[in-house]
DNA sequence: TTTATTTTTGAATAGTGATTCATTTATCAT
DNA sequence: ATGATAAATGAATCACTATTCAAAAATAAA
């Protein structure tokens, strides 16, 4: 018998999220990333299908992760409706915090992830979309949030934002601080630009 | 002589929209968009030196309206900066209000364009994003937008939900109507959802 | 050791589709 | 008409790389 050494699976991840980041998904090369990881190239397919599917594999990772962590965040009842916003929006800069190129990955790639329904990735999106609007909804009719606010269009304004602004900070760290951009978030989605 | 008939150029930069907005640029087949074109694959490389060139042709023409009119909005004296923002976010929900695969498009594929020196629309866009934060900058100046907010993390956050919001919309037009999103963002930028 | 079993390797395969170019077609000038 | 020139065609080429698989290597058990 021979037994497997390592986690060449978390090898592979690691390895293609950089080279993901660095050439996008349809420029990846899979003998790069087996490069990378410390494998040859053809041990790639041992651990998966295809190159799709280790795309996937790492979406579903990071929607796994959103969806636990907005799921226990809204069944707090010790803040209101406002502070899990706050919440929320750590959440997405405290998982990208240390790893740019995951970054770099979620903004851009999502798009290049099978859409089929066997999708682990699409139900836990799905549920945090679901869990998001949940905690928006409860805010407007506990009066925290303003009314006229439409669900969805906040949702998408807010998350098209953090992702466009987390995207330029992975791209060019130095040009600006990831807390800065953070304090800037809650800060316009709280009271908005004006003076 | 022969002459060339109609005008072909344009045939496919509408023709490439269409299939890289449904299969985005990677997927896109030149025989595809040749055929949506009405022409023989090989004239696609009569008016476009390749693939990328039709692309980078589509971001030129996009940046350059955008800069046009946002260079125009910069110099007008009769609104105040505010305004100048409500304007500049109406400038984008109207070019894509009757062409919602260019919506697609602008949001998906800027990746994929070109970064190259040469590239035209690259100018474009940096005098654009010029132009934004001057107006930004001056409406700070003049008191009318909070200092506390930071000029690049607040263009970050508006250029980014403003694309989100707009590949939502293209994606489904019937989930959520254009205007509506439109409203949002300017209540959202300008009040913040605080009730 | 030797054998059995599983993992790993990496060169060969095979499908794909962007791009080319010899040929054909259309238009203008004479 | 005829010739000259430019535009258009589309089948053939050709580069590229994801994926496969026969062979080699590593480990465990006997």
């Amino acid at each position: 018998m021979r037994v497997r050494e390592g986690n060449k699976e978390a090898d592979i991840l690691d390895a293609a999220i950089k080279i993901f980041a660095k050439n996008g998904f349809h420029n990846a090369k899979i003998y790069k990333i087996a490069e990378s990881a410390g494998i040859a190239t053809g041990s790639v397919y041992l651990y998966f299908k295809n190159k799709e599917a280790i795309l996937n594999k790492i979406f579903e990772n990071l929607w796994g992760q959103l969806y636990q962590a907005i799921s226990e965040l809204k069944q707090r009842n010790d803040i209101n409706s406002i502070d899990k916003i706050d919440q929320l929006i750590n959440l997405f800069f405290n998982i990208f915090y240390n790893k740019p190129e995951l970054a770099i990955v979620f903004v851009n790639e999502q798009i290049n992830v099978s859409h089929k329904k066997d999708g682990l990735w699409l139900k836990y999106n799905e549920r945090f979309i679901e869990d998001g609007e949940e905690i928006l909804t409860d805010g407007i009719n506990k009066g925290v949030i303003n009314p006229n606010i439409n669900v969805k269009a906040f949702r998408y304004f807010l998350l098209g934002g953090l992702r466009y602004m987390l995207d330029n900070w992975a791209k060019d760290q130095k040009a600006l601080s990831i807390n800065i951009l953070r304090q800037n978030v809650k800060l316009i989605i709280k009271n908005g630009i004006l003076s």
